[in-house]
DNA sequence: AACGCGCTCCAACAAATGTTAATTCCTTGC
DNA sequence: GCAAGGAATTAACATTTGTTGGAGCGCGTT
């Protein structure tokens, strides 16, 4: 049940049977919620910290221009809102982007965590430090990368994630965003991001269609991408 | 010595003695560095955490082409590289934007902090998770936000992260950046990054001249930027 | 089968942003 | 005081990105 949780933590450190077992006694309720549907609403002081066990997720921010920016996207075994334990209000929000079936960890018992487990505080720290060296390459990438870059980077980083949690399919994987959504990832309208995607398409390293995307050329995506998985810290090692 | 760092931390909670000292303890020594050096190296596996006593630095990234990309902007009682307990391997580098004074935290002693001080530890989590709402204001900002509101809410920011440490003077405060600098922090030309501070200072709701911004009307200020301080979790409350 | 709807894709034009190159201003070293 | 070099500023032009409007396509409903 939480087997993409313990794939996501384990890739960095070794998790103990013992941890695993706190970690499942940190869990209570499931629920499952609908493409489209809000996870987690802005400004709101949640009490319970939200996993995802299937499903695509998004963090994102409205401006008072209805303009919306996508922050980061959740697969499996990511916690979405794991920040607003210690947050405490959300400053954002967090959309379904596809059916999503989630597990609820309860505040109170991840507290107990960390005054009993420093190991696995550590980890589920860690969890969140990988959340921001994410944001930080999402910040390069959106400052100082060709569109082309950008998007080539995002397809890299999202197979590489989703390999973690055995959501690949060879080289290919499921994004149901629509190209709308794409745009709110990337920060573009809609009809740039056509383009982008098209131009990707033309250079032969990916196919993409029927919100399937396939990697036809890793090497050359990227190169095109300057991809250097390191960020992801998906070394086993003592933290 | 670490009064910056207390007051940084104790926004958001109160800081006992014991953790106080807790902290002082973990330090150890302190190091000076001119404007442009670096601060910790990128690739490089720190033993050390660094923490800002005076000065401003910021984190980057630089592409193949040469272009570099400013993720954060550090400022007294911030650790730059706290993350780097847990991530071990830096994926960034850190420079000196003007002469900093800096001290080094032990992470054995930052371990034992997680061992024995579940409460301190929750506040250095916190830490690192400000820093992450601060990433996704950014990737906000860089996706959605005109230039000049981009700009504006910098601003915007900078003023209050520097106001908590005591770092601002009335509505003014000291900036060293060079508008070349400027630019890889919101991702543009220099050319054009000249072109937004022409654009915010013709408004009238800031002065900047001689690194030093004045902020003249706060209120359109924060309304050109959608300025919402949430984010950076300012109320003190048990965490 | 007809219709409506959301999504992809495209064209034409408008606006924002980058590039190159010069000019001025200011600080620093001599 | 003067020369040199960095930084700010501007102009002219090139490129990227946004906007508006619409065509085509798949799919579910009537």
């Amino acid at each position: 049940m939480l087997e993409s949780l313990y794939l996501n933590l384990g890739q960095h450190d070794a998790l103990s049977d013992a941890e695993k077992a706190l970690l499942a006694g940190a869990m209570t309720f499931e629920r499952h919620f609908a493409t489209g549907q809000d996870i987690v609403a802005s400004g709101s002081r949640p009490t319970y910290s939200t996993l995802i066990l299937d499903g695509l997720a998004a963090r994102y921010k409205v401006l008072e221009n209805g303009s919306r920016q996508f922050t980061s996207l959740q697969v499996p075994g990511d916690f979405v809102d794991l920040h607003a334990f210690l947050l405490k209000t959300m400053d954002h929000g967090i959309v379904a982007l596809s059916p999503c079936h989630v597990r609820f960890a309860d505040h109170g018992r991840l507290r107990t965590i960390t005054e009993q487990a420093p190991h696995l505080t550590r980890l589920l720290w860690l969890d969140t430090l990988v959340d921001g060296a994410i944001h930080r390459e999402w910040i390069v990438a959106m400052g100082r990368r060709s569109k082309t870059s950008h998007l080539a980077h995002l397809v890299c980083e999202l197979f590489v994630r989703l390999q973690v949690v055995q959501r690949t399919n060879g080289m290919s994987f499921h994004l149901p965003l629509s190209q709308a959504e794409m745009a709110d990832v990337l920060g573009l309208s809609v009809v740039h991001m056509n383009r982008v995607i098209g131009a990707l398409r033309k250079v032969g390293v990916v196919s993409w269609a029927n919100h399937t995307v396939t990697i036809l050329d890793w090497h050359r995506l990227q190169e095109i991408a300057e991809f250097d998985p390191t960020y992801l810290s998906m070394l086993r090692e003592p933290r």
